[in-house]
DNA sequence: CATTTCTACAACCATATGGTTGCACGTTAC
DNA sequence: GTAACGTGCAACCATATGGTTGTAGAAATG
């Protein structure tokens, strides 16, 4: 299971631009660590603690191949952040529900759940 | 369209479980400030900055009710949120599509790519 | 009116974050 | 071996964050 610091570090290390570009590279291929610095204009350090960021959360992993880091990515880490956006969702949908049912009661003026509200 | 500062937010609003919490609370249904700083073991200031990036977020909206602020969800921000997830999970099913597809040829011995590299 | 309640906001503090530079170390190439 | 490359890590700096306390205003209540 999932600790509520583990989510903290989800959601943290997808707060950032650069992070997010890292990730969708990573996603989309294998690159060194090195080659993913040459894309910003930052140094090499700020590249390496973004992706130390990503790491932290499980986002990606990093395989050695001879003197160079590989960074890819953990898909389960990203199915587990949706799916949390998906239980907040699902309880937004309930509440709409519920607000749709005292409208219905308040329409017909019946205690229980008659009749439709109209428009 | 959300700009990437607007993603920042959001992500960073999502990076904290008090305020994960809040956030659950106000959708399943409306609060006051001070009702949900009831909750919490600090301080009233600090939940109000809480609800504040959350509100930064676009996350939850403040209507006043008489003397009290109630704090209710905006759906579509935890909509668009669930969204920028998928995208990036789409992302990685391509990439797994297309490592299939490089298996299926190796197994074939297709002309792309021929033999296994056994070190 | 006075009092209480809910809110807003400023000042302050400790720590985390995002960036820098510099240096050390393992690996590849010459 | 020497040089170049890729990496890891420490020190440092500015700013953001998450908390505190205190003060002040607007709205309900006596």
């Amino acid at each position: 299971m999932l600790s509520e610091t583990d989510v903290d570090r989800l959601f943290q290390a997808l707060a950032d631009a650069t992070r997010r570009d890292i990730l969708r590279r990573a996603v989309t291929g294998e690159h060194s660590v090195s080659q993913l610095a040459a894309h910003y204009a930052m140094s090499f350090a700020a590249v390496q603690k973004h992706v130390a960021v990503l790491e932290r959360a499980s986002l990606v992993t990093k395989t050695r191949r001879g003197r160079e880091q590989l960074v890819t990515t953990d898909p389960t880490a990203l199915a587990r952040a949706r799916e949390l956006l998906e239980q907040v969702e699902d309880l937004w949908r309930h509440r709409v529900a519920a607000i749709d049912d005292l409208l219905a009661e308040e329409a017909t003026g019946a205690p229980g759940r008659t009749g439709h509200p109209q428009h």
